[in-house]
DNA sequence: CCGAGGATTATCT
DNA sequence: GATAATCCTCGGA
């Protein structure tokens, strides 16, 4: 069963990693032991140099070095004082790209799940960037870790791929003040009616 | 159910 | 010094 997705996968455009991403199954093993899956319904893709809404429009900084580094390794970054957000880096080493997974439908080690998500409905435990990595126990500690092994106790496995019918698209959330046509190109991906989309996503079938 | 506003701090200009 | 790839709470319908 422990079978991380190829460097291969993750080598294409960001906008075609995170379409392709969306069924795949994110695993966490925690130091307890305790295995964590999810089933990915939601990804945004943060692709190239002129994308003004990705941290990659920048040339390289301290903060968004993993996004100009290999395809395959995760990218966790710190936000609004509270969060932390992961995501997969995509594209040859030197062009900096990444999806951002933004919810995953919870599948194993539910207990655990609820564990760090005390007070909610499952339904809110992992239906958001922030929440998923909330419930998933990922930190700034799994900043750059290899996607690609079981080494990082963090990696995506090969799921049941989403059927084009069942995808839907749209503008990316959170862009506040980034100009057009970034404001509003449809860069986030999600399964159809799935009850884990974020509530940003506006959850229409 | 939905929208508005506050929390809170690393990062970049 | 301003801003942010967010979440939660609260008030109104």
């Amino acid at each position: 069963m422990l079978r991380p997705l190829f460097q291969s996968f993750y080598a294409p455009s960001a906008l075609v990693v995170a379409r392709s991403l969306l069924g795949m199954r994110l695993v966490r093993v925690l130091p307890n032991g305790a295995r964590l899956m999810g089933r990915i319904v939601e990804t945004e893709a943060y692709h190239g140099l002129d994308d003004l809404a990705s941290h990659g429009h920048s040339r390289r900084t301290p903060r968004n070095l993993p996004m100009y580094g290999p395809p395959g390794r995760a990218y966790v970054y710190f936000t609004y004082g509270n969060y932390w957000l992961f995501n997969a880096v995509c594209e040859p080493d030197g062009d900096p790209a990444a999806v951002l997974i933004r919810a995953v439908e919870p599948l194993e080690g539910l207990d655990e799940m609820a564990a760090r998500r005390p007070g909610r409905e499952i339904h809110e435990w992992t239906s958001g960037p922030g929440k998923l990595v909330l419930a998933f126990g990922i930190s700034g500690a799994d900043n750059t870790l290899d996607l690609t092994t079981t080494a990082g106790n963090l990696w995506i496995e090969p799921g049941d791929p989403v059927p084009d019918d069942r995808v839907r698209t749209g503008p990316r959330v959170g862009m506040g003040k980034t100009p057009e046509p970034w404001h509003s190109i449809p860069w986030r991906w999600w399964e159809a009616g799935n009850p884990f989309v974020s509530r940003g996503s506006g959850k229409r079938s």
